[in-house]
DNA sequence: ATCAGGCTTAAGGCAGACTTAAGGATGGCA
DNA sequence: TGCCATCCTTAAGTCTGCCTTAAGCCTGAT
């Protein structure tokens, strides 16, 4: 899951993303609206978690650019305490949800999973494939009853297939969900997780889909 | 805009009703989750405005057992101001939002309508053409319910073919879907595509016009 | 009957995927 | 701090399935 942190506090820019990396998402980070116009036109994100105050304007323009030209991610806004104002100005302006300053880090991730999840059309927050379950909320995954111990990569790539059961992702596309920007990766790391997973899986569940990708098949 | 609200306060209940109506909602309201249970089961409602402290009971299991059932209708948990635990799992049990008590009736209002304007609109493109279906989404192929396997070049061909059912396609205007400009093809590579199809999908799908080219044929 | 276009089949090459292993990074614990 | 376990990335070698090619056969049209 790929967040972006627009947050001008450098402090709590490092917390928010150290925060999220622990809760198993992937974090990129920049601290002004025009480095966040710049980047939301290149990169698409699983969700955004946007300052209202920012050195060169308003988190609020950031979000009703963004609505304008139908991006459609959600959006998570951190307002001050008590601006309720703010708070009603924003969500008529396309924002997803909000979080009053300070704010406690699971809450975050919390509302980060409830947001994805939406969007994705998804009312539950556990996702289940054949007997496999996967928890968000705990980073838990259990084949039949039993629970699987899966790495942070292995955990990742399995949360993207079973987001979108059935649906063929490349390997690039789960590259972009794993890694930030400055961790790309140069190799065929993900050929080995998917090794890995196969191996703790079992076979017959992740499908190679020759020169595409791979997905979750749909039979035995 | 039909509104469930779920609160036993009757104060509070009746200061919701009223004032979601002022913002142009229609709103019913029970006071238990019995009351909520039955009254789901026979009723759809665009949200619900869920409490958490019933008198006979939590809200979060009414929101379970509608997540259960499949009811996917959003829903907006009220909390105790700073039941950070609660809010968590509230979100992850399946709830779409929550807000703590005192809350503003504007505020509630506002989230509602972002709520329901994020549970609309959904839609896939996938072909179908008699008992075929290709779904671009997953690269998927259904023959009668079964899904076939095509490699990438039989899926593109076929793709093509079913995106103008009927119409007449030459070799080369399946060439040039299939090939870019550095890897023009000699040879007979389309017509031995057609006939791995062919004995893929089984005959009389795809026609061919001697000295034209193929189509999906009209009839059996 | 002839011929052009299409069909069938098989083989070879190759790109992409799999497997395995090693080395480095990271984080926990004493 | 230093050690150990775990995980991640890289890389090299192997394997496999797909694609193209090509050759010969079949079929419909003239």
């Amino acid at each position: 899951m790929r967040i972006l942190i627009v947050e001008d506090d450098a402090v709590l820019r490092d917390g928010l993303k150290v925060g999220l990396a622990i809760s198993g998402f992937t974090a990129d980070a920049v601290e002004s609206c025009e480095e966040a116009n710049a980047v939301l036109k290149n990169h698409a994100f699983d969700a955004l978690v946007l300052d209202l105050m920012l050195p060169d304007g308003s988190g609020l323009d950031v979000l009703k650019s963004m609505r304008e030209r139908r991006d459609d991610t959600p959006v998570l806004l951190l307002t001050a305490r008590d601006g309720v104002a703010d708070r009603i100005a924003g969500l008529d302006t396309g924002a997803d949800d909000y979080l009053g300053k300070p704010f406690d880090l699971d809450e975050v991730a919390a509302r980060l999973r409830a947001l994805v999840r939406r969007a994705g059309g998804r009312s539950r927050t556990v996702l289940e494939w054949r007997h496999l379950r996967l928890d968000p909320s705990a980073q838990l995954v259990e084949r039949g009853g039993e629970p699987v111990r899966l790495s942070r990569r292995e955990y990742s790539i399995l949360h993207v297939l079973m987001a979108h059961p059935g649906r063929v992702l490349s390997k690039r596309q789960i590259e972009e969900k794993l890694y930030g920007w400055q961790e790309e990766v140069e190799s065929n790391a993900v050929e080995v997780h998917i090794h890995h997973l196969r191996s703790k899986l079992g076979p017959g569940l992740i499908e190679t889909v020759r020169g595409i990708g791979y997905r979750l098949g749909e039979e035995a």
